[in-house]
RNA sequence: GGGGGCGUAGCGAAGAUGGUUAUCGCGCCGGCCUGUCAAGCCGGAGAUCGCGGGUUCAAUCCCCGUCGCUCCCGCCA
């Protein structure tokens, strides 16, 4: 092997490099066999570069070179020459030259893939994922994982320029099981004893600041055991942030000036910052989704009063009972088929919506579908909406979050058929002033919107007891291309508010105590007012890499079910390890 | 828990009112070829059409069930 150590990378020789002698370590990408003369592309994470075979090489080399097979790990010895002319490949990097084999040693063979590596592979996800580390030679893989290293490294660059210091926090927490479900691990040592894998390192992060650490972050993994998505796995990593003395916009500044930082430094984008901020009320009447996509407008508007004054009862009737009418206008879709529209009103009642009102806008007026309602307010619709002939005006009635959900995936729908987001722009924004609780349809009671150590707004203070539902917390999320990005908070510091807001969620001292005991004592020695955020790092490399799943832009993610089909993970343990955490499995009975 | 989509050679796809040699491309194997770079040309192997049941003279196709994957709703403080 000594003797074949590699000198070059597969993408660094060029022209001015004719004459070396150079030896090269990577896969055999393709090769062409030509009768005499012998062409291998060899590949490694750098690049591809040919190695020529030539017809009057040794015997002995050319026989090597005969049995060479895709993905064969080779070491080839040779000399750099420029190629002729009419023989350089402008499409690659190293297309000017190639290298004369003089030696080739067979490092280790390849079986028959089961996909091609290669830009095209058009390999099933799931196989992919059950040869992982063979779609993981693709160049398009490659990239995305050079773009993740990059990111986090500009990340760190930042952070620690603005004096943030990192500390990593256990993966073996006591659980807490308010959100979403925990992963357990059980425990051998503390027989019927588990711990939990964090959802995030929130409350460590919070006891971080009450030791003084002001400024403190953590690329953090973080686990929930719940359904994954497109965008979401059990999991994922986190740039955790917390810091002391701050408020909204201090936390704000110094996300936008992470972000920027690592756009320039990685995608070679200047962001615009400040990134705008819309509050969590008009996100929703605007764009019908609290993660809306800002690349484009496409504004939802209010409909209610014409609604009101209709003869439509459909929807003058959810007026008169509370509700909202949400309309849209799609610009030059007045040719849409039934069929088009049948599949925009899909995408409102995936939301809830009972259906989707449409009529065209012509020359002569409103026409079709529910146009003989409106008649008599065909010119006031027409204007107030700003519709032109050739638009198709859309609107959903229902209680305001449906109709601004189920609208808002219309909107989303036909930002999509319509090309309305530019490719490779990124169009982020914060989302601010989030009710700070929910009302539980189910359970009946109030719950915390994000987290119950969330701060409401000073404003509320007084008297949030007596409307919940008004109250405004001190949270924020950060969007970017219809994702959310990141969510935070200012956190309650204040022993007593914080008690009143366990009150208000129906905590009992004694249950606040058994869950967050170890918090709460820490906040009787001088916690320091502090807040924070956690933007998701696989969900930003996706949005950058301009992927739509976050499984892309992961060496090893999990399935749909929260499986690996390479590891065969999870899988079964041997009764004996069972007996040593002290479980017994309780398996569901097979169904008759 | 619910809904949509998919399942045909190693891979990606096509297929027929139900009819007996199930196509095509890539890959693989063999041969030819001195300039290719997704090389080309000739030849070849390779498929119980996801699985189980039903209807039928006959099912890959129709029906029922089931499994797997995938996207979405719920869920995700």
């Amino acid at each position: 092997m000594e003797k074949m150590k590699r000198t070059a990378t597969c993408g660094e020789l060029e022209k001015a490099r004719t004459g070396e002698e150079v030896v090269l370590n990577g896969w055999v990408h393709r090769t062409r066999d030509h009768g005499g003369i012998h062409f291998v592309s060899l590949r490694d994470r750098y690049g591809i570069t040919q190695v020529v075979i030539d017809e009057d090489a040794p015997e002995a080399l050319k026989t090597v070179a005969r049995d060479l097979k895709r993905e064969y790990c080779i070491a080839v010895k040779g000399v750099v020459r420029s190629r002729p002319d009419e023989m350089v490949n402008t499409e690659m990097s190293t297309g000017a030259i190639e290298v004369q084999g003089t030696a080739i040693e067979i490092l280790s063979r390849c079986e028959p893939l089961p996909f091609n590596i290669d830009e095209r592979t058009d390999a099933k996800e799931d196989l992919r994922l059950m040869y992982r580390y063979l779609d993981l030679r693709s160049f398009s893989m490659q990239r995305k994982m050079k773009l993740r290293t990059d990111a986090t490294f500009a990340v760190r660059e930042f952070l620690k320029g603005q004096g943030f210091m990192e500390i990593e926090t256990p993966s073996m927490i006591r659980s807490t099981p308010e959100g979403a479900r925990d992963f357990l691990v059980p425990s051998r040592i503390h027989p019927g004893k588990f711990y939990a894998l964090p959802q995030s390192p929130q409350l460590f992060k919070q006891l971080l600041m009450v030791s003084g650490f002001d400024r403190y972050f953590q690329i953090a993994h973080c686990f929930r055991d719940e359904d994954a998505r497109g965008d979401r796995q059990p999991e994922h990593s986190q740039i955790d942030m917390e810091m002391s003395f701050v408020s909204k916009d201090d936390v704000f500044e110094v996300v936008e000036g992470m972000l920027a930082h690592v756009f320039t430094q990685t995608l070679n984008i200047e962001l615009e910052i400040p990134f705008p901020r819309i509050s969590y009320h008009e996100a929703m009447n605007l764009y019908g989704s609290d993660k809306p996509d800002l690349r484009y407008e496409l504004h939802m508007q209010d409909f209610n009063k014409i609604a009101a004054a209709s003869g439509f009862n459909a929807f003058k009737s959810v007026v008169e009972n509370g509700g909202a009418v949400k309309a849209l206008v799609a610009p030059g879709c007045a040719n849409y088929s039934r069929t088009q529209i049948d599949q925009l009103e899909k995408d409102a009642k995936v939301y809830g919506a009972k259906g989707l009102a449409w009529m065209k806008v012509t020359d002569q007026g409103l026409d079709g579908g529910v146009a003989k309602f409106f008649a008599e307010q065909s010119d006031e619709i027409i204007s107030s909406l700003g519709a032109t002939a050739g638009d198709l005006i859309l609107a959903v009635a229902d209680q305001w979050n449906t109709a601004c959900t189920s609208l808002g995936a219309v909107r989303s729908s036909l930002g999509k058929q319509l090309g309305l987001a530019t490719p490779g722009t990124f169009r982020f924004g914060w989302i601010d002033n989030f009710p700070l609780f929910e009302w539980n349809e189910d359970d009946q009671h109030w719950e915390a919107a994000h987290h119950m150590f969330t701060m409401p707004q000073e404003e509320f203070l007084d008297n949030m007891e007596q409307d919940p539902g008004a109250v405004k917390g001190d949270l924020y999320d950060l969007v970017c291309n219809g994702y959310e990005m990141a969510s935070g908070s200012i956190r309650i510091h204040d022993p007593e508010i914080q008690k009143r807001i366990f009150n208000i969620v129906g905590f009992s001292e004694e249950e606040a105590e058994r869950r967050f005991g170890f918090l709460l004592k820490a906040f009787q020695y001088g916690p320091p007012p502090h807040g924070g955020i956690a933007p998701g790092l696989d969900r930003l490399i996706m949005v950058m890499a301009e992927e739509d799943s976050i499984k892309e832009v992961i060496a090893f993610p999990k399935n749909n079910v929260g499986a690996s089909p390479m590891d065969d993970s999870p899988s079964p343990v041997d009764e004996d390890q069972l007996k040593m955490l002290h479980l017994q499995l309780n398996l569901p009975k097979e169904e008759e």
